[in-house]
DNA sequence: TCAAACCCAAAAGTACTACTTATTCAAGAA
DNA sequence: TTCTTGAATAAGTAGTACTTTTGGGTTTGA
């Protein structure tokens, strides 16, 4: 997509609104984003539709665009996720998403194990396997790829596009839990055997089994997160 | 908004892609597009501008614009759902969000129980004492109404804006499958009962109680609504 | 003959200007 | 005071001109 005037002053207006620097309420001009970005109305303009298709402004006729309030928001929107992930409100964020996990990933190893193809339960055996062996090895980056890996195919292979989608989310929570420090992570030997339960319920095609240990990831990623949450308030 | 030529266009091209009557890979012009709708070239841009944002599309010089697959969209935002529910794909679309209603709404119940406000404990329970009257007096459209208030502030309860946004669409959901006869809908026993116990949990703050019992709910749901698909395969 | 470099045309991207429409605010009349 | 009217304003729409990228065909050289 190249240089693309119009992907940078989204980025620095979203990521603006998206962190509270702009709040609800405030209103801009176009003319007046015009002059701030020195872009041409063109540019403005399209920003300015994009922003209003997220539902993070509204544009009214004699007032200017007016920047809404949050609960108006998609906030499934990848862009205004990563806005989140990137600025001050990091924190927050990651426990918006991982309580999102904790309910979207049980029903999707459930279906995973209605729905996989055999090529995807094997994949996510072998995945099982490998977080086994790196957690024994204590190789923290590669155990992080494949955890990865493995809730990805999960995810994709449960046939809900929905769900799907959450993929790259899962990924950003699952880094961004290590990478931060948010929460101590050492592979935990349950947590691994769990994973390894996933799979094979998954390859069985037990669906009940699989939600149940799925269950038991997320809610254990969950609690911790809230004590780390509670305990560093705030987080950043 | 007004009479809006961008929104007008909009909806008719996201429609046909959402619906799969421009196929991925279909590519478009944006002077074809103007000719096509009658459109200015700004009106065409900027509909092509958030068609992108939407993930439905990509553009490239020298090439035109190019419908992405379904894997990329942005299946969360509200009017591409809204395209497939008015559209070809209904009966898929109801099957993929109910799905993520069973994932979501149980985590949601937890969540309220620990973090509601008084008097959103106190409004559901009123709620909850609606429904068992209008389910005793058979009075199946208050009760409807009563049902998707009930969800709605629930989800807006959790205090996690990504459920919240999803009451739109659990309203759209029990709307559709009572409108739509896709499940047949005589508010069962059972299923009033357990919003009362939700409600009872949730005031007293009880939250595995909470998310038992709305798990009971949308697991009910979700069995319902994969049976009439079964039976009635493709739905339309 | 084949491949790599090169050039051209096509289509999106950017910029700018002119005009239209809706809406707020205020002044003035009932 | 309240309603009507009108002017000012800012977004919406339209259209033209120019820039940049890039896919594809063509030439050139080994």
């Amino acid at each position: 997509m190249g240089s693309d005037r119009h992907e940078e002053v989204l980025d620095v207006l979203g990521a603006a609104i998206a962190n509270g620097e702009l709040a609800p309420g405030a209103v801009l001009r176009s003319d007046e984003l015009q002059e701030r970005f020195g872009a041409s109305r063109t540019v403005a303009r399209e920003v300015v539709r994009v922003l209003e298709t997220m539902g993070l402004t509204t544009s009214r006729r004699r007032v200017g665009v007016i920047v809404s309030d949050p609960a108006g928001w998609n906030h499934y929107d990848p862009r205004l996720i990563r806005w989140q992930l990137d600025g001050s409100g990091r924190a927050v964020a990651l426990r918006t998403l991982t309580e999102l996990r904790s309910g979207v990933e049980p029903s999707a190893a459930r279906f995973a194990a209605l729905r996989a193809t055999p090529e995807d339960r094997g994949r996510l055996r072998a995945l099982g396997h490998r977080l086994e062996e790196t957690a024994r090895a204590r190789d923290l980056t590669t155990f992080l790829g494949h955890d990865i890996a493995f809730h990805d195919l999960l995810l994709t292979a449960s046939g809900n596009p929905m769900f799907a989608q959450l993929s790259t989310v899962v990924a950003e929570v699952l880094a961004g839990r290590t990478s931060h420090g948010l929460m101590p992570e050492e592979p935990q030997p349950e947590a691994v055997a769990l994973h390894v339960e996933v799979a094979v319920a998954v390859d069985a095609g037990d669906a009940d089994r699989a939600e149940r240990a799925m269950r038991g990831i997320v809610d254990q990623a969950r609690d911790e997160i809230a004590a780390a949450v509670s305990s560093n308030l705030g987080g950043q």
